[in-house]
DNA sequence: TTAGGGTTTACCATCGTGGGAAGGTCAAGC
DNA sequence: GCTTGACCTTCCCACGATGGTAAACCCTAA
């Protein structure tokens, strides 16, 4: 099977087969004489297991450690558990981050008049020398700003 | 004012600021005699927007127009708060793209033993050649796959 | 045989951030 | 004065996963 109907079946991209096969996630292809890869269906059906993991937020790094769970016949359900878990947890964290973003954003817009007049919240509030929480460190239970930041937006996944 | 002390009292990395002022997101800072650059409070005011802005999730472009908007004296709140309305929107889908990955993670887990066993459903449902909704296009009202993905995780905020 | 489509490699871009190297500058202490 | 350490400068590289393009090669059907 050539590269195009491997991407066709498994429904990942040329460009994305050949970048799993680069940076190591999935072994390299066997070659024809003129050196086009040859795919076999048990490689789209790595491909599409691959695909539906990234799907599912994993990364390619989660993968790799997802795949070698697949490919172990004596694995214990728990180390997948244990990975699917870790994911949703990050999941969650992230979720929580941009939740915060957006609710922070819908107070500020509730209280803009959104007319024709140059008075707005939202431009003054990000105007502020910090608000609510600016002690560096503790006091209430809030997140640091810090790691609500870092924890935003990770794992980009825009195919 | 030196880019340390800039970066200490705009809570802007001195690598950030450079590369604001490098992409054009603040215009090029004043040098002193010897080449480095020289900060006023109202630079450190306008990379302290910027930074609770990044903060709040926008993107360097999205930025950029805040920044128009708030130096605009006459600007319309309107203008403002469509912007803003504009990223929650998108925040949303990310969001809700988030949740559902989640969701469907927090099913398979709970149908996981979690054992010494290697039966797991979480690599089952993974091998699987699309369960659920696989006829190409439309049906139920379910969001496509692909789109899915794509609004996963874009914008990402690790510094 | 030729045309059109598939494939190969190689490079570039994204986006925001960090890291590091090589060299210049500044201020404090001797 | 000189040294030392902390700072600054520019330049390049890396990340993660993906898309794009270009030049060259291959395959197949007409």
């Amino acid at each position: 099977m050539n590269i195009g109907e491997a991407s066709k079946a498994s429904k990942v991209s040329a460009k994305m087969i050949r970048y799993y096969e680069q940076i190591g996630l999935i072994p390299p292809a066997d070659r024809t004489d003129s050196g086009y890869r040859a795919y076999t269906q048990d490689d789209v059906h790595r491909l599409h297991f691959i695909r539906r993991a990234r799907d599912l937020g994993f990364s390619v790094a989660e993968i790799t450690d997802l795949l070698g769970l697949w490919n172990d016949k004596s694995r214990q359900s728990a180390d997948v558990k244990r990975l699917a878990q870790q994911h949703i947890d990050e999941l969650d964290r992230r979720i929580e981050s941009m939740l915060e973003m957006a609710a922070t954003l819908k107070a500020l817009i509730r209280c803009c008049a959104g007319d024709e007049r140059p008075d707005c919240p939202i431009l003054h509030t990000l105007e502020q020398p910090d608000t609510s929480d600016d002690e560096p460190e503790a006091r209430t239970g809030a997140v640091p700003r810090r790691a609500r930041a870092s924890a935003a937006g990770k794992k980009p996944r825009a195919h």
